[in-house]
DNA sequence: TTGAAAGCGATACCAT
DNA sequence: ATGGTATCGCTTTCAA
């Protein structure tokens, strides 16, 4: 079937120790009969088996990543984020979808443990005490999620939440609701709390509306609620939440943004897309990724030095049509 | 560091052979040698390491999965289903993206071909005459995609025009345009052809207004084109062009479907989601996904047989508010 | 029913 | 500078 490096070696007329080093340490063969193998290697097509190679150098030189859910257009954008660092890295990516179901992650980390050298957790669900033990077993970067003593790539949700109060304190809005996602979501409880703080610097005041699941289907269930909380405005965990709130807003024909301010968080591309477009707190989605893969190389040639490394980056709050200043008498 | 075969034969105080049969040819085993060895890899929280068994059997146990472009939210949904089915059968997967560059395809097949015992290409954008090859290195099955002598799963495109043709015909529609997606594009070419004959049947003008980007942006782009062709329909290549139609109409101050009826094709989440909601042709997509990985292990255990396999999936019409009944003048 | 031993493909160490 | 050999973890004859 495939060409082995015992084909290459005898074509060359050389051992396989040489064909090896020949490729992989060039300097170590004399220039001659380095020439020689690799013409003989790309004339016999050879390319070394990965897997072969893993099983002694124990490096696989593939990655691991888990998602909640793919369906969720933020999670596509921390995909091409990471694949295209390793890509440049030149390592292969098993992809796995948990559709949201806390005890897949466990289960999915323990399938591709021993085919990576190390896994990226995005926005993982399950509780620190699952988590501490799969971070010691393989090299693990969390994304979205800050573990203590495991390499994390956050966002700043605190300034973010900060920003967004700032901008409907500025519109005069004086009561605002926040629509929550799932309680096991550690962004969810990171951007409660910063509302919680810019809330009461600002003398807002908070209702929080309870927790949905993090999708359309869960901002229309809300809708009603928010409704009912006679709030000038609201936030929701995430875009997809404040696109069903915008959808049953209209259904009801509430006037976005005369009656009522939505805000969502993460920018993804559909939320410039429907009328209003929505407001919403952007994060450099793909560059969390990148820097999700950076991290993890950190951590494997450097086990220890890097074990508490973090990333924080920056968000921003992007203005579109569905906020504006109070009307109401 | 991970516990192998020969640690749970110490642990159970048998060859490693033993194990070996003992987890996977268990009839081989006496019970109750096979219950103290099957104590003992739980024990020790056990699991083969795939590279290895994969060196001696030649199978990885792993697919390899490439796609376009994650964030058009149609290939997410075949990537779960990949998924899906995958983990039922304990495969995991890699998960290439091109980013709709097409000599990435061919690069990234051979990245992964060797670690892989079989590879779905999703909506290849690659020549006939390159695939051919690829095709016959590695298993291969083609989705959205026919190729003479390859397995694919596909869509009922033809139909699919065929329901939208009947529908606008059927609302007084006499003269449509099409929005193209990317020429290299199959899908694109079945649609198109799928047009045709239905219009010619319907005695329906069809204006083929020329290829865009399969993304919103491309749509933007379209709309005024579409406008200017003086047509009372539109069918676009997918849904994120139809809701770039949509939004540029609104801004156009074009009403919808009082003035133009529009429909997309793949029927992704965002679809229903809008205002309004737009009618498209829905296409089971994360069946097709499940479909493609059946099709590839039927091709892996009987590479001759079943080398010309076919799926072709049933699509329907979905009408929601951004089609209806023509009232020019 | 079980164990010993060979070997998958590549690498790394030890000789030469 | 090069070759021989052991080894990674697992599966698979072949014997017993």
């Amino acid at each position: 079937m495939a060409v082995t490096i015992r084909d290459v070696a005898r074509d060359a007329g050389v051992s396989a120790s040489t064909v090896c080093r020949a490729l992989s340490s060039p300097e170590l063969v004399k220039a001659e009969t380095r020439e020689r193998v690799r013409r003989s290697a790309s004339a016999l097509g050879y390319s070394p088996n990965k897997a072969a190679r893993g099983l002694i150098t124990g490096r696989t030189g593939n990655l691991g990543l888990i998602v909640p859910d793919l369906a969720n257009p933020f999670f596509p954008g921390v995909v091409k984020g990471i694949q295209a660092r390793a890509r440049e890295l030149d390592y292969a990516v098993f992809v796995a979808d948990t559709d949201e179901v806390p005890t897949a992650e466990a289960e999915l980390v323990q399938a591709l443990a021993k085919q990576v050298d190390g896994i990226v957790l995005c926005s993982p669900r399950m509780s620190e005490s699952a988590l501490r033990p799969l971070a010691e077993q393989t090299p693990t970067v969390l994304l979205n999620r800050r573990v203590s003593r495991i390499p994390s790539v956050t966002f700043d949700n605190l300034d973010g939440m900060r920003q967004a109060v700032a901008h409907l304190t500025a519109l005069g809005h004086r009561r605002v609701a926040y629509v929550g996602g799932p309680r096991s979501s550690w962004s969810n409880r990171e951007r409660l709390r910063g509302l919680r703080t810019a809330a009461a610097a600002n003398r807002l005041e908070l209702v929080e509306v309870g927790n949905v699941l993090p999708q359309f289907t869960g901002g229309i269930a809300a809708a009603d609620l928010v409704l009912a909380a006679d709030v000038t405005a609201v936030v929701a965990y995430n875009d997809l939440i404040a696109l069903g709130l915008l959808s049953r807003f209209r259904a009801r024909d509430v006037d976005v943004p005369g009656h009522i301010s939505v805000i969502g968080i993460d920018d993804i591309a559909m939320s410039a897309m429907v009328h209003p477009p929505l407001t919403t707190v952007s994060s450099p989605v793909e560059q969390s990724g990148r820097a999700g893969v950076d991290l993890l190389l950190d951590l494997m040639e450097n086990p220890d030095r890097t074990a508490t490394a973090r990333r924080e980056l920056d968000t921003h709050l992007t203005v579109r049509g569905s906020t504006g200043p109070l009307h109401r008498p």
